[in-house]
DNA sequence: CGTTCATTATTGTAGGACAATAAACTGGGG
DNA sequence: CCCCAGTTTATTGTCCTACAATAATGAACG
């Protein structure tokens, strides 16, 4: 989905108006800025400032807008205008319950789809990097790895909504507002934690690869229930 | 019928603006459209007659529309405008898979948090109707009643995204799109089921719950494989 | 020091314009 | 009779301008 699209696209100076892609260039502009930290949480997104940074009208952009607020990187207030969200402790955990129910049945049902040959090829593709020995160093490593991860896990339960369910859940959100929080030694864990889902996966174990995924998010949650108030929104 | 939303605003010759909720407008006119069955699914959503009928502007039409493609009950096919969506089998199968790990879970931690009286006397307030030994005999009844129940745990399981996201997941379109189809058996056996999971439920039996709730959604889950292929999208 | 009122910044909506696209329609071959 | 290319039409995507409504800000006033 997320092509070259700043080819054609140039922003403030473009001269062809490459109709049909316009909301999405802005919506992909935003976004990656939101996850990249260029647009920081609880900052305001003024229309007209963006208008005239980006080069498009008020219309796509208030469309695009829309559309995040929708995957819950923006929040909109009316009269207000958009700030980029900032999630609560309580929402976040809420985030990870809604997470530990629908990954665990992943799982499951993942291990089972695991014993046709194409799937399961698929899969031990999207996996490969956990195998690594090499440590990941920084978080940003760690999160692309994470969420490289489970978006294997719940493509090979086969089911196209519940995929796009999970990736509008935030997790690139909630990784990135916790990134800089993430001690080596949660990561390692994590990691070992993803060879185990994974090895219980790969042997059949509906089960235990359950029983894994579940405690690898509820221990997730846990790490997010100690940390500083500060990291949250009020 | 349609009138009865026009109250305060009155459509094409409305004269206060009443800025600030066109576009809720819009998309509560538009939900409640679909729902109903005033717009069929398949129809296509021309803005230049719902600009018209609605008398609102094509921005705030454009916007509702996004946000109704949000809520999956629109789809919006580029350069083609707007249709209202119908589900292929696979896709409401799906959509089950998903609510048999989001509700399974609900009901178990909703089970545990009744022991707060406060949870407890909303939950059952809500679910009170369920009880009645009137038979639902009109599928809108059901669907009503269904939705309500469905709810009511969730609330009880005190996850507010939670709530937001069982809401989105169709619920109501795939019931819509099944009431002319559900039995009168269909129907007393599902009342049934609440019943035992409310029942569980209050016994303070969160293993029970769950279980019962799982059966429940995989029953009707099975319900809709058995549905005949011309219910369904291409 | 708090309150009321003007000022300003910003959003919400309308409406018009135009190009780009897809669909429908035309005509002529095969 | 059907199929194909060119033309027409309907509709969307985008931009623009304008203005009212609202919230935030600051000033005058008691």
């Amino acid at each position: 989905m997320t092509e070259s699209l700043n080819v054609i696209r140039l922003g403030p100076g473009r001269v062809a108006p490459v109709r049909g892609g316009t909301v999405d260039y802005v919506v992909n502009h935003l976004r990656d800025g939101i996850l990249h930290g260029r647009y920081a949480p609880g900052q305001r997104l003024i229309e007209a400032d963006l208008t005239a940074q980006l080069g498009v009208s008020r219309g796509p952009l208030r469309e695009a807008m829309r559309r995040l607020s929708a995957e819950n990187l923006l929040e909109i207030i009316p009269n207000r205008g958009a700030v980029v969200r900032r999630l609560s402790k309580r929402e976040m955990l809420e985030l990870f319950s809604i997470r530990i129910a629908l990954e665990g049945a992943a799982a499951r049902e993942a291990t089972e789809r695991l014993s046709d040959a194409i799937v399961r090829a698929r899969f031990e593709a999207d996996i490969e990097p956990i195998w690594s020995k090499a440590p990941r160093v920084s978080g940003g490593e760690y999160i692309e790895e994470n969420k490289a991860f489970h978006q294997a896990v719940t493509r090979a339960c086969g089911n196209e909504r519940l995929l796009e369910l999970t990736q509008q859940l935030q997790l690139p959100l909630i990784m990135f507002q916790l990134s800089g929080m993430l001690s080596h030694e949660t990561i390692a864990t994590s990691l070992a934690e993803h060879r185990a889902i994974a090895q219980a996966m790969l042997d059949g174990d509906a089960a235990a690869a359950e029983t894994c995924a579940k405690r690898h998010l509820t221990r997730a949650r846990m790490v997010v229930e100690e940390m500083p108030a500060g990291v949250f929104r009020a």
